[in-house]
Formats: C-alpha cells, sequence, structure tokens
DNA sequence: CTGAAAGCGCTTACAG
DNA sequence: CTGAAAGCGCTTACAG
C-alpha cells in the first residue's frame, strides 16, 4: 500500500513517485499522469510516522513560542508552556523541536520577532496582546509562509489568522447564567475589571460584554455596575460604592480576571455581606478561596491545553497537510469546590 | 543516540544490543553487563516510532473491544466507540487495529469473551456492567497477562483492575453543590434513580451518595427524597409524592442517569412548580431542555474521550511499559446552556 | 526526465 | 553466544 507498490504499478522506480508526490518538478507529463492514477486509485495516504523517522534526522520541524515571560507576575505562562513541552517531548522522536522566545514588553516582544525571522523556523506560537505588533508580526508571517497560531485571546488582526482560545464572550454568558442561578432577579451585579499594566486586556472586554449580554437574552433587568480597579493602586472604596454595597441584597461579582482572590480580603474588610463570586483561571490563590467557599465558580481556559494543542495542531498542518487543529475554541469549564481537583 | 551507538561503544553487533534491551537469552553474562553499562550511561530510549515502523508490519498491535451494542436503547455506547476508532485512526499507521464485539446482556457478554480468548489479543477495553462476569473476564486476562481496561463505571472486583471513569462520589457531590446554589436551605430535594432492565446502575448508587454526602459536608440538613422510577412502567405519582411536590418550596430534583429529559414532561403533568434539574449526559433529548432552560445543568462524563483514553493508554502502556495512563479520572464536567455548544 | 542506492532506528530471521 | 544482512515506508543525494 506504500510508495512501492505504486511504483510497481506505474512501472516506474519509486524516486519517481516520490517527486510526483511533492509535487517536484522534472517528471514528464504522461508519467506524472500515470503515476497519479495509480495513486488514487489504490487511495494511498503518506505514512507520516515513516516519513518522520527519516526526517527527524536530517530536517527537524522547528518551531519559535514568543510567550510572556512567566516569572511570578506572569505565573500564568508557565502552563501554555507546559503543554507545549509535553507535546514537543511526545514528538520528539519524530523530529520536533522548540526554541523560547520570552518577551516583557511590546518593545522585547518585537525585538524577539526579529531574532525569530533571522532563523528559518516552520511555525510560530505566540500571543496577540500587542495589536499593532501582532499584525506586524502576522504579516511577516505571512509573507514567508510561516503558519502561526495565536493564542489565550482572540482579537481583531488585518488578515485571517489562528487562534487556539476560549470564547471569552460565552465565558461571560457562562458566568452570568452562575452567578443568576445564585443572586436572582432582585440582587445587584458587579463586572470587577482589575487593571494591570496594559490596561483593560481584550479578554476581558469581551467577558463583561458576553456578561451583559447573558441578562439581556433572559430579558431580566437587573442592575450591573462596572468598577475598574487598578492593581497598581489601593483598592479605593467610593461613594457610589459604599452605597452599592450597603444594600441589604444579594450582591454577585464578576471578576473577569484571574485575580478574583484579591476580592474576598476587600469585601471583608468594608463587610459587604451576602456575596457571590464568580471568577477566572485555576491559580492556587483562587483554589484556597474556592475551597474556603468565599469564591463560588471558577472559569478554567485550559492554557496548558491551549499550548499542548498549539503544537499538535501545526505538527498535523506540516506533516499532513490538516488544517484542522490550528484554530480551536477551548470549552468553558466550570470550577466549584468539589470538582476542582482531579485526585 | 540508537542501538548503534550503543553497539559501537559496548563492541558487539547491533543484535546482541537488541537481546539486552528486550531481555532476550543467549547473551554472556559480561557482554550483557558491558552493554547494560553503555545504555544507561548514554541515557537510551528507544525510539518507539522506528520500533513501530517495523513492526507494524509483522506483528500488529489487536484490542478487543467488549462493550454494549449501541442500539436506540443504549446509544451512548455509540461515544466511546468513536473515541476508540478516532485512536485507532491515529494509530494505524503504527500498527493497531481492534475488533469490537458488542453485547446484549450478561450471556452474550460471556459469550464474546470466549471468542475472544480463542484469539490473541494484546489487549482488552470492556465495562463492568456484570460483576460476576467481569471477574471472570479479569481473572483469564490476569492469567493471560493481557492488560484489561474497564470503561465508565468503577466496580469492586476480586483483583486490582484499571479504570477510566468518572468519580461517581465526586460527580454526586457536584450535583448537590450545584442545586444547593439554586434552591437553597429551604427546598427539598429529590433524587431520581430511573431504573432499567439491569436494576440500578452501580454508578448511579455512588451519585447518589456522593449527593448526600455533599449536604453532610456543608452540614446543612435538608429533606432528601429518594424515587426509584422503572423505565418499563409508567411514571406512577403515589399519595406521598404528591404530599411532597404540592408543597409551596423550590424543589432540587437530581437524575442520576442520562434520562434527565423524561422529567420536565411528568413535572409539567403534575404541575409541580419551581423545580430545578440536574442530570448527566450530553444527548440530544437533554440538550434540548437544556435549551429551554426545563434542566438546568448537565453533567458530563466525555465518554467519546474515555474510549480515546482507553487505546492510547493501552497502547503506551504495550509499546512503552508506560502504566500512567491505564487509569483515568475523567473530570466532572458541568454543562449549562451558554457552553454547551462548542462552535 | 528517471532510476538505483543508501539510510532513518529498530526488528527479525538466518548463519555460524 | 554472536554477527551480518534484509527490511519496515519514506527521503535524499547522486548518477546518468
Amino acid at each position: 500500500m506504500g510508495i512501492k507498490k505504486i511504483a510497481e504499478l506505474a512501472n516506474v522506480s519509486i524516486g519517481t513517485v516520490d517527486r510526483v508526490l511533492h509535487n517536484r518538478k522534472g517528471v514528464s507529463k504522461e508519467t506524472e499522469k500515470r503515476v497519479r492514477k495509480v495513486i488514487k486509485e489504490i487511495g494511498y495516504t503518506k505514512n507520516t510516522t515513516a516519513s518522520r523517522l527519516k526526517l527527524a534526522s536530517v530536517k527537524k520541524i522547528k518551531f519559535a513560542i514568543l510567550i510572556p515571560e512567566a516569572e511570578n507576575k506572569w505565573n500564568y505562562w508557565k502552563l501554555p508552556k507546559k503543554g507545549i513541552e509535553q507535546a514537543v517531548q511526545e514528538l520528539r522522536e519524530l523530529g520536533v523541536a522548540v526554541d523560547n522566545y520570552l518577551f516583557l514588553d511590546s518593545s522585547s516582544f518585537n525585538n524577539l520577532a526579529e531574532q525569530i525571522f533571522l532563523k528559518d523556523y516552520d511555525a510560530i506560537v505566540t500571543v496577540p496582546f500587542f495589536k499593532k505588533e501582532s499584525n506586524s508580526l502576522l504579516k511577516r508571517a505571512e509573507g514567508k509562509k510561516i503558519p502561526i497560531i495565536f493564542l489565550d485571546t482572540e482579537i481583531e488582526l488585518e488578515g485571517p489568522a489562528c487562534f487556539i482560545r476560549q470564547d471569552s464572550h460565552k465565558a461571560g454568558r457562562v458566568a452570568g447564567r452562575l452567578l443568576h442561578g445564585l443572586v436572582g432577579a432582585k440582587g445587584d451585579y458587579f463586572v470587577i475589571n482589575m487593571l494591570n499594566d496594559r490596561g483593560i486586556h481584550a479578554n476581558n472586554i469581551q467577558r463583561e460584554q458576553g456578561f451583559r449580554e447573558f441578562f439581556n437574552t433572559i430579558n431580566e433587568k437587573v442592575t450591573i455596575h462596572t468598577i475598574n480597579y487598578s492593581l497598581n493602586d489601593e483598592f479605593k472604596v467610593t461613594a457610589e460604592m459604599e452605597d452599592w454595597f450597603g444594600k441589604d441584597n444579594l450582591k454577585g461579582m464578576f471578576v473577569t480576571n484571574s485575580k478574583s482572590h484579591l476580592l474576598p480580603k476587600i469585601l471583608e474588610q468594608y463587610q459587604v455581606k451576602n456575596t457571590f463570586i464568580v471568577g477566572f483561571d485555576l491559580n492556587n490563590q483562587n483554589l484556597e478561596y474556592l475551597k474556603e467557599d468565599k469564591i463560588n465558580f471558577l472559569i478554567n481556559q485550559q492554557p496548558k491545553y491551549q499550548g499542548y494543542a498549539a503544537i499538535k495542531g501545526l505538527f498535523n498542518f506540516i506533516t499532513k497537510q490538516d488544517r484542522s487543529e490550528l484554530n480551536l475554541d477551548i470549552p468553558v469549564e466550570i470550577i466549584v469546590k468539589e470538582n476542582s481537583a482531579t485526585l
């Protein structure tokens, strides 16, 4: 069922079959036609394993990974990196290798992108944190026909791009559903955007939109306050917020980023009662509060899997022209205390 | 880094290296020692791909799949089967193949098991529906040193066994958490076990236990009624149940199997109000009611993935002696209307 | 434009 | 007890 069989049936050498299969030139029209016919007839599909066995030693597949430096501040980014490492481990004997380029801000992002294009990578995995810079990266990759996958967040770019990320609108709607179940129609709702250095993150905006969308969809007029709080300053409870918090009804708090663990302390400090919290991401601090029943739901975006899937998807694209795994909508995983640990 | 290098360093032929690597006899103590030393020194790990490339044509890995016939009644079983097929597809070029044996009841289970042992399979994937029969299967597999994985449900067997399934206690606790969030301390709770031909299923019992456990853990004394309802008869609302349903409070209904879609109709018919439902499995009927807000939460046990993981796990065990994927605790996936479809 | 040969890392029969 | 050779399915120089 392999190229040998094709060669035999088409009365050519396996070298010629290989030329046809790879659309290399140097084959006469007639021979090519004959070979293609046989290929079709026997329903040939390439044995990727055998192919990679040879290529693993002569032509590695190299990926450039351009993601945030995972210090304490962006601890989160250890997870996609882990997933990437796992995928590489699985594919190592098939000749896959990665180089990590870890950025700190938009300028180091740019510098590293520059370095990446000096070498010949087969694909790039990155993160669309900086719109302008992402666009320029996308353009250059397109020009060099290097496939590129963006993780974590989907933003609009000038040209089609591949994303492996959770649908943040959807995540926001799910959060709406969950909080509404606990708080009901008579409560007050709060969307809490904790800003970081780069201001408000694209997917945090989308999460808030989705959250509000949910209440529109179920056609319930509830009060939703937005609180934007900068991580750099102290949290200041304004007079307006004191009014909101002072009410005796139930309160639903939707924290649009991974910092929901900052909330319980603050709420305690200001003696705000009857609150329910939905946040994002399974960092240790969040999980701690989930266990203490001070956070009610966490939404997981499977960061490790995102990294894993990116490498696998790119590998399948490069080796089998299979585009189907270049885009991925990560399910909105709902975590409560009871399903938070898989023993 | 391969056997060639080892052979060179140990001053033997690759044939001898191979003998040592596979613990085959016919190697002198001294040679073996020398070879093992080199193997250790260079930190050799087998290239599974290369190994399988050769073996794929001379010695296939064959799995016997012994699962329920997926007619309409057990439609669910199409899903693990699909996952199995996907894994086999991915591993086909490495020489993996499966035969399906589909049973209808305990006697056909036994007959098919008999047939399986007449052939030489490298592993078995099955389902522990029938305790006695599962034990005898496990025993025979043990005797022949054939690895075996049980899907879907964990039951106690006479001897250690591998399970890829969701922790049903945990799933029950999650259900408790979810319903409690909607219904609170003042409501009534109902556990609804819909019996089938085989009586009440092991994991349905465990789900009920987990559910009750949750309320013990949070130390809240709520009323939990158990309703056992046979699928074969009409649903009869007893006088006692009329009392329960007639109360004006909120009611939480936990359906321990995949038939939660039968409930909304019945509740409507008996004009039971203020009910919230948590059920299992993403069949079309359940999803339909989820979309209509008549079922509030569904718990998914990722049946397709269970099948997929079983094949992959067995493959990694057989080819790399890696036992780590033979047991798997499937996460308790919480599904609401908003995250039910991944577009 | 085409073919024959060597090789990827491992496995298997065969010869001695 | 040990080695040399052929082969898994594909790829790559090299020769003509």
